[in-house]
DNA sequence: TCATTAGTTCATAATTTACAGAACCAAAAT
DNA sequence: ATTTTGGTTCTGTAAATTATGAACTAATGA
């Protein structure tokens, strides 16, 4: 498990990046490690070293992502070892949380027009029109998707 | 400046919401308050009032806040305090935002596939499809938001 | 049966963050 | 001239986060 400089520096970029997305440093570490390099599988112990981690935060970061579904593992037979990977139906399960958050957000913001009570109706419009934008882009989410299928073929 | 329990409550909703969105718990809290508030602009010690913090917390989140142009305020002749409100221009900025995040990790992987080398390329076909439909998503984008436009009329 | 492997769990240390409180400052009011 | 207003900046610290290392465990192997 030799990783070029190239890699460790892109595995440092995805980590913040994935940090933003409030991920832990070495979890974030982690999911770039496995993206990253060579070999699509490494190991606890290969994990471990790569990164300069200790085992127990090496076991934390396994499991939290386990748990989020963000990698799972395979064995071999006759091997006690874990085999750790990213698992890639993933990468549509990110963007469909993007677009629920952005449904949440706008069940929030028809909340607030319901809550306050601003004089002029003209306050409220500009928040309407994100509300409505908001609504509109998940309404066409998914034929956008299909479309998207359709361009590829 | 009063506020019914509904918008207490909405306030901290907002906040938890954006302090998910990386923003500090008492920065997030001013800007629920200012969206949620009934009346359009606050002054510095009504915010700091209304949620109980302190004057120093309330220059750091305002500055914060005006920094990333999240917020903007107005002054009034013969009045020295200056009244904050939420840049309403700003939600679409919030839109442009997210999908520049996309953006950035879409470059983000297709440097990861440039300096990864699996062996076999079917190691790659899932991350190129993101890849793709990220790349589709940002294209797509511009003609989407006029169509919404055009829609409203 | 004893040692090794592949991890997990726990206590704790190190770092980071987020805020309060007090001192401070410049402009305006008295 | 000095007091008040509308903040800002600095220092200390409580709390939260994140990682470590050591002790532990359950399964396998010798």
């Amino acid at each position: 498990m030799t990783l070029t400089e190239q890699q460790l520096s892109l595995i440092e970029e995805f980590g913040v990046y994935q940090e933003n997305n409030g991920f832990q440093p070495a979890v974030a570490r982690v999911m770039g490690l496995l993206l990253v390099c060579d070999r699509p599988e490494l190991t606890f112990d290969e994990i471990s070293e790569a990164l300069s981690i200790s085992k127990s935060a090496t076991s934390n970061a396994l499991n939290m992502l386990l748990n989020t579904g963000h990698i799972e593992y395979t064995t071999f037979p006759g091997d006690r070892k874990r085999y750790f990977r990213i698992k890639s139906s993933n990468w549509s399960e990110f963007f469909v949380k993007k677009m629920d958050d952005l449904s949440y957000l706008s069940t929030l913001l028809k909340r607030v027009l319901d809550v306050r009570k601003r004089d002029l109706p003209i306050y409220d419009a500009k928040l309407n029109d994100f509300i409505s934008f908001l609504d509109y882009m998940k309404d066409r989410m998914p034929s956008l998707i299909e479309e998207w299928q359709k361009s590829r073929k």
